[in-house]
DNA sequence: GATTAGCTGTCAGTTTCACGTCAGCTTGAT
DNA sequence: ATCAAGCTGACGTGAAACTGACAGCTAATC
């Protein structure tokens, strides 16, 4: 999943990111409000941590021009302690849940995973398909009562392709939700990660389908 | 997704509608205000995209006029950079978004799809004809929650006819939806990729009816 | 700091299949 | 009957995708 972080403290700019990507998310940061705004306007996020206060353009505006371009991705905010009145705000701008400074880590991170799921399984932590059971919260995957053995790739993957179920995503969707800007992959690599996905996923008559030139899909294998 | 395109710049006008006709829209274009004025009272569109500089009747008179007759679909206006005071004035007059030129295509893109997203309901980019429903969004063609299996050359045939509902679709027109600038494929390819799509489409009640020299056009099969 | 194990991207050789071409046929208009 | 427009099965081709082998890297263990 690919997150942005809005935030303008150096340490704690570092420290968030470092503990998103070991969570496994493809995260891009960015520290001031002129180029949140102008990177929104071409760039899709699965959800957004977006700290209020910003040099150049306030954490307000960024939301509310995002909001006005009629995004409805997800906008977790950071507030100082105090801030009660600025968090209302942020939330009639449509913010979808907020935190405040001093926070846990730990609290952060489920409520982003929190955000995720909401949009997309009604906010069920579990998601299942065919024989497979994806636990969003301990990022594992299920068959009965054995966790499959993937890797951090195999597992982003299955990931995607489980929250969005039966639709084709296509190749440069897969790179975009796998990496983040600094890092970029061929498309080979993401069809060896599919090749390598696919035979795993195969023994448990789930199925990846490629459809040429536009992408892959999840799918229950048809046994005939 | 209807789209109409009021611009009377030449190279704008090309470049933009090839650019929509791509992403799938169904695009008209008209170069003057006295004739968009005239084509909107007895057509809808989905979304309107005008410039305010236009011969005849300017993008001002057009969209009052729109909004006197009670419309509310959505209007995007294309004003150049220093014309703030107009800008101002097309949103009193009920544009729902602006965008000043130059503007990078991909930016009018989104726009273009927030505004549809916000206007209808739910934000359903689905198209359904007989028993076939068609998601332009994920580019896919479902039947009840069968997924259609489709090539890709298919699809984008399929797009345009069912955009097109019940309308006669030209073979030219059919060529150009389907190559991008630089290639070129023969009538008889149409005829080809019409021929495999009729048979997997009549499988399912819709027929792809043959108007001999003017083209084609989506039928829902009459079982005598 | 050496060793090992697992992950992941690159490469190259192979396979697959979508799509345009063609040719022969059908249809329909005059 | 003639002719043009359209249909469609067969086929070849080239691009897209697959995958086994390999090498660089990281992290863990001793």
């Amino acid at each position: 999943m690919r997150l942005l972080l809005v935030e303008d403290d150096l340490i704690l700019k570092d420290g968030l990111e470092r503990s998103f990507v070991k969570s496994g998310y493809a995260v891009d940061v960015i520290s001031d409000g002129e180029g949140a705004n102008k990177l929104l306007t071409y760039q899709e996020y699965d959800v957004i941590v977006l700290d209020l206060g910003l040099p150049k353009l306030s954490g307000f505006e960024v939301l509310k021009r995002l909001r006005a371009r009629g995004s409805n991705t997800p906008v977790l905010i950071l507030t100082a302690l105090e801030d009660t009145q600025n968090r209302v705000k942020g939330l009639d701008l449509g913010a979808d849940d907020y935190l405040t400074k001093p926070f846990e880590l730990a609290e952060l991170e489920a409520r982003v995973r929190a955000l995720i799921r909401r949009g997309v399984s009604g906010g069920s932590a579990k998601i299942s398909f065919g024989g497979l059971v994806f636990d969003t919260t301990n990022r594992q995957c299920m068959v009965g009562d054995v966790a499959l053995s993937l890797s951090a790739r195999e597992m982003a993957l299955l990931e995607l392709l489980i929250l969005k179920a039966t639709k084709v995503v296509s190749k440069v969707k897969i790179m975009e939700h796998l990496c983040s800007w600094d890092e970029e992959i061929s498309e080979n690599a993401v069809e060896v990660i599919v090749s390598r996905l696919r035979k795993k996923l195969l023994v448990f008559g789930v199925e990846i389908k490629t459809i040429r030139g536009l992408g892959y899909l999840l799918a229950k294998l048809e046994t005939n």
